[in-house]
RNA sequence: GGCGUGGUAGCCAAGUGGUAAGGCGGGAGUCUGCAAAACUCUUACUCACCGGUUCGAAUCCGGUCCACGCCUCCA
């Protein structure tokens, strides 16, 4: 079954070929390890996560690489407020990024490289540039790209340099460039970096932002790879940057796929941390919500299209994600005996193709769950006119589990509640009560159960107690 | 100002030339002592608006309006 993705750099669904058979190099932009990451951000995240594991999925092997930008503006200004080393700031939020990714059930990647890592690669790559004409030396020291030299700038966002001169404002510590749009490769020292500084052939200073995911995907994946991701508002100028610089060292093409994913919006608006229209996962836990029904909110919509975050979809996520839940349990509890029949391996084969035909088509997440929708109500339906044998069920619970692979929210092994004695006590005076009609007392008790926590169903096979969340 | 993305039911959301998936919510029913759960049926003659192409358009073309994003650090 073919993979296709929407191409930014052609803007078109393309199929997926891999450079190395059976093979996928992917690069995804990073946090830069300033802060908490936000649930925008993690959006983003999210859509790697599912790009990496429908790769997988294909049957791809993949090596994932994602940056740790460590050293910038903002991390040096704010280790400097703490009144700490930058080391010793920004390992504070590598590790929070690293629990926040797991507490989505984010699979890991294969390498996070960070930027205060790789400096020597940097420098190397720089000197490339310089070597080939594409870097100078501006009067205070830095170094800067100069995009002039490299005709085909603007590829990727579309971008017309020739008509971009009227709204770009120039910086006022910029003035040393050549052109407005000309970047750094390397910062030359001043006082306001403290004591964060590397020696150069320059003199000393630190990289420029773009430099570290081009040099870094080129040791880690080399100078051609297969797909780079990010946020669409990384497509410019960090991507088209990174291409210039890229193409220019090593003379040859530096991705073939381009993926990016579009943002997070709270009230129609992007959700940013200069906005301040922001939640963490902090924020949502206190709320109790769970990473899983967080993960389902970040996942629901497709990548490309703007997520309007709401409570209401965070509450409607875990209702969701509970029902999934109960009809796990229900088909736990399927106990007829008998063999697979034809009519349901076709109802379950036919499911996993839907699925795998929807999300294998730029990830399509909407027509993607609902084949899980529908393999629900099939089976829901089977057990409701007692026709599934316990085998069936078991192919059926295989199956989503199938489905979480490229998911990664349903839990379908999650163990059903403990029920305390008390509860089971209850339980079984209520079943008395009922039994002899005493409905009044029955239904008494039943609300006394629900007030504890626990929802009582009374069906075909007795009652049933459920944990409410 | 330049560039880009998008506007589909009460809400969320697929569909990109062949006659509107799916979810939530609403309505009616089956089951039940009653609930709950589950199931069944139902809920857009219509896809921002106006023209055009076509046997046929939500899908293609032109125009208009609206929203958001990028052009400055940003997932």
């Amino acid at each position: 079954m073919p993979l296709y993705f929407f191409n930014t750099m052609n803007r078109s669904r393309e199929e997926f070929r891999p450079l190395k058979e059976n093979e996928a190099g992917m690069y995804t932009c990073g946090p830069t390890v300033y802060n908490f990451a936000h649930i925008g951000n993690f959006r983003a995240y999210i859509f790697e996560d599912l790009l990496r594991r429908t790769l997988k999925y294909f049957g791809y092997k993949v090596i994932q690489v994602m940056n740790l930008t460590d050293v910038d503006d903002k991390t040096i200004r704010d280790s400097q407020k703490a009144g700490i080393s930058l080391n010793e700031y920004t390992a504070k939020y590598k590790k929070a990024f690293f629990e926040d990714l797991a507490f989505l059930n984010v699979e890991p990647a294969e390498h996070y490289p960070a930027a205060t890592d790789h400096i020597p690669e940097m420098i190397k790559l720089i000197q490339m540039l310089q070597e080939k004409g594409f870097a100078y030396k501006a009067e205070d020291g830095s170094i800067y790209y100069s995009i002039a030299k490299f005709p085909e700038y603007g590829k990727l966002a579309k971008i017309d340099m020739e008509n971009q001169k009227s709204g770009v404002r120039v910086k006022t510590d910029e003035y040393a460039k050549d052109a407005v749009a000309d970047f750094a490769l390397w910062k030359a020292w001043d006082e306001k970096d403290g004591d964060v500084a590397w020696e150069s052939p320059w003199g000393k200073g630190r990289p420029g932002w773009h430099i570290e995911c081009s040099a870094m995907s080129m040791k880690y994946l080399g100078n051609t790879f297969d797909i780079h991701t990010g946020g669409i508002d990384n497509m410019f100028p960090h991507h088209e940057d990174e291409i210039a610089q890229s193409e220019a060292a090593n003379g040859c093409r530096y991705v073939n796929y381009w993926l990016h994913c579009a943002h997070l919006i709270v009230n129609g608006e992007k959700m940013s941390k200069s906005l301040g229209n922001f939640f963490t996962l902090k924020d949502l836990k206190e709320k109790n919500f769970t990473g899983p029904e967080i993960r389902w909110i970040l996942l629901s919509a497709h990548y490309r299209k703007k997520l309007n975050f709401t409570f209401e979809d965070c509450e409607k996520a875990k209702a969701l994600l509970k029902k999934f839940a109960d009809f796990f349990l229900r088909l736990k509890t399927v106990e007829k005996a008998g063999k697979i029949s034809d009519k349901m391996s076709e109802i379950v084969k036919s499911a996993q193709n839907s699925f795998k035909d929807a999300i294998g088509d730029d990830l399509n997440i909407s027509e993607a769950v609902a084949a899980l929708f529908g393999l629900e109500r099939e089976a829901n339906k089977l057990m409701d006119s007692g026709e599934i044998t316990k085998e069936e069920a078991s192919l059926i619970l295989e199956q989503f589990k199938d489905f979480d692979k490229v998911l990664g929210v349903l839990n379908v092994d999650g163990q059903e509640e403990k029920i305390p004695e008390e509860i089971e006590e209850l339980a079984g005076r209520r079943q008395a009560a009922r039994k002899s009609k005493n409905f009044a007392e029955a239904d008494a008790i039943r609300d006394e159960l629900k007030r504890k926590g626990w929802v009582l169903e009374d069906t075909a096979k007795g009652p049933r107690l459920k944990k409410i969340s």
